[in-house]
DNA sequence: CCCAGGTGTTAACGGTGCTCACATCTATTC
DNA sequence: GAATAGATGTGAGCACCGTTAACACCTGGG
């Protein structure tokens, strides 16, 4: 019935070595370039066996948003639970650091094709991982609702333009800086 | 040589039919659905006939994104040079609004696979945006670098949030409302 | 008038996500 | 310790997609 551990069962455990190598290829080409195929082919299997693990190519990059968004969680609250001295700067910094090292799994975590109709699941990993998040804000200082959504715009939209390119960092300027820099100024 | 007015040459004039016609599509099936089978078709045209005007479809893409930076920085201008109140909050709320009513074509202007590698007019066509964007926050007030960065990054990042519906609206409260509380809270 | 070339068509190629019938293995049951 | 039921992997193939090549057409300039 149950899984027993380390009694590989056909070829070894898919799904779970099925997401490893997405994740690796995802970081690596974006999420256009993570095809079935060179998927089943990275971990040794017919184009055809993914199937019998994910309904669809949506849910197995749904199963990827979920994993993302559950990392999101861990390392929102191990910055929260260290107590340092601005909570708020110290949170939002840790957003955006984490948009920047995991930026194709950041974008497929909101990418607007996978909330479109269906996939729940994906939308209650979020509304976990925003719920920490608002936990965490909320228990530190007593923010204001508007305040909090503003922050989070904030820090949100400094991800994606950061991301994305779109801020120009002037010459021998440290992007971590910046990014403190803009968090600080309330 | 040059293409003389409405004398339409073979069928009409396409890549003005096929980029309205793409425009629908894009805002009513999203960046996915927009198939150039189904937009020749819908045109009226054989499936290869956009390969005349296009080279690719990530090339009709761009396109389409350049359209939407063009029509942004309109907006951008016409609401800078009604001079409101308060430009900040003015053209704060006016970015959220287009957002939030062009939505798949935010998106698209802001789609991560468009600029890896070659697309430059896309490139072009955003700094230009955020060229007029720059220059008349600057020309109205004093603000610095760093705020405007802040600033900038709140109100995309307000944008995508609605976008996605990652924030929830409370009973009876207005999207409106919400918008300017945000932005008006510094 | 004719002809160079811009425009549209038809057919096909490789690749994709996905499905189905079949083989194979595992785990339970007698 | 076989027999069996169900989970797991395979191979072939479907429909569709973006893209290309060879061909037909229509138009404007010499």
């Amino acid at each position: 019935m149950s899984t027993s551990l380390n009694s590989p069962y056909h070829h070894g455990n898919l799904r779970q070595a099925l997401l490893e190598a997405a994740l690796i290829i995802l970081e690596k080409e974006g999420e256009a370039g993570l095809g079935l195929r060179d998927l089943a082919r990275a971990v040794g299997v017919s184009a055809a066996a993914p199937y019998r693990h994910f309904d669809s190519r949506a849910a197995l990059l749904e199963a990827l948003a979920v994993t993302g968004f559950q990392r999101f969680s861990a390392a929102m609250e191990a910055v929260a639970s260290s107590s340092p001295a601005d909570p708020m700067a110290a949170m939002g910094k840790t957003y955006v650091l984490f948009a920047l090292s995991n930026a194709n799994l950041f974008r497929l975590m909101f990418s607007p094709q996978l909330k479109k109709d269906g996939r729940p699941g994906l939308r209650m990993a979020a509304d976990a991982a925003f719920d920490t998040l608002r936990h965490v804000v909320g228990g530190d200082m007593q923010t204001g609702r508007i305040k909090a959504l503003a922050a989070w715009a904030k820090v949100h939209g400094l991800s994606i333009l950061l991301l994305d390119g779109q801020i120009a960092l002037r010459a021998g300027e440290d992007t971590e800086a910046l990014i403190a820099e803009i968090i600080g100024s309330l």
